[in-house]
DNA sequence: CCCGGCCTCCAACTTTGGTTGGAGGCCCGC
DNA sequence: GCGGGCCTCCAACCAAAGTTGGAGGCCGGG
């Protein structure tokens, strides 16, 4: 019996390529979907053994979160994240969510195919280049930044003030040149500028 | 007799979907390629009316690239760009090289049969949020930034320090400062780290 | 229980960035 | 030929940002 999948997309073209490319390949489509708020609706109905999903949802539910209360569901399907960024952000955001595998759109239907037919067995199955960032992440031994650290990076990246940070965190401005020291020395940086061109480069904000 | 239509994106789960929603709607699709390169290569052959193209394109040629050589062959089609990104530095690359008309992904496919017609034509089609985006910057009288000034600004987004930027570009930090200041005043904002945001928002750097 | 990581805060200092109000040369279009 | 935009440069000042070398409280794991 053959596999059946629901696909998450918010591009109606992509959501009929990803029918196509499955259907040719003998799985089963129960249905395609444009928002995270009409998966949920569906699969408890439909039950798909796989949710192909995509992480830029438009407006509403995103991707991972939508990933999340599906693997929340009773017997909840596997979740194959297919999507078009491999940032570090992204990928870690999904796998902590529950995602079973995560490709990225520019795979040949054949590699989603087998993609598919992995995470229905429930094995992990990862683009190499994915692949590779996480190894890279283990390998090199977390340099990384905590919560606080990159939440005071975030705002930076937006173009706020020490002091216009401080105040919104209800911290002193002191506390956030202290998270800011940890944070230029963890990427290897010596103002804030480059600590956004670097955090973007990485992936860890986007 | 029907619209020829070639499709250049580098997904080809995308190539697939667009074949499917062209062909559905009596469009004939002469071929549908991955690279600029490709696309170069078989036009000439094919005569397709209507290139329909990513900008995005993955190593090579970019789309805006390969539409501005499209456009130098002798009798050349029309190119709609049709694209995830509406930021104002894309669009403006777009319609430069040429285009006809600048579609986003999530465009449904009677939208996008409707836009292929109008290209084929020869008449200009916009997604409304890119139209929107055109007029705005005409309305607002042309905060635009010099070429100096964008220079400037895209090595401060990278992390380089006055002092630095002063000497890749063989002038004193007393100019960088100069520039910024029409920078920072052009753009609304009063430091570097939020004029980069700023711009990045409007799309003048990616 | 104590160690380590995280978050908070401090003072005092140096350096960089940003502001103000100029100026001159160049080139283009009117 | 001249006005205007662009690019260049200056001095001097003020305001942020970044550095250094601390400290204390909290919490979770060994």
């Amino acid at each position: 019996m053959s596999v059946r999948v629901l696909i998450v997309d918010d591009h109606p073209i992509v959501r009929q390529g990803l029918r196509a490319a499955l259907e040719d390949g003998g799985l089963s489509v129960v249905a395609d979907v444009g928002t995270g708020e009409r998966a949920l609706e569906l699969v408890p109905e439909l039950r798909p053994d796989v949710v192909v999903m995509d992480l830029q949802l438009g407006a509403g539910l995103d991707g991972a979160e939508t990933t999340r209360l599906l693997r929340a569901l009773p017997e909840p399907p596997r979740v194959l994240v297919l999507t078009t960024y491999d940032s570090e952000a992204d990928i870690l955001r999904a796998i902590e969510a529950g995602a079973t595998g995560y490709l990225l759109k520019d795979a040949e239907p054949g590699e989603l195919r087998a993609a598919i037919a992995t995470a229905a067995r429930g094995e992990t199955v990862l683009a190499p280049s994915v692949a590779t960032r996480l190894v890279s992440r283990v390998r090199a031994p977390a340099r990384t930044l905590t919560a606080r650290e990159t939440q005071v990076l975030r705002m930076v990246a937006e173009g706020a003030s020490n002091a216009a940070i401080a105040r919104e965190l209800f911290i002193t401005e002191a506390t956030v040149k202290s998270h800011l020291v940890q944070v230029f020395a963890k990427l290897g940086v010596d103002n804030r500028t480059a600590a956004t061109a670097e955090a973007r480069r990485r992936g860890v904000i986007r």
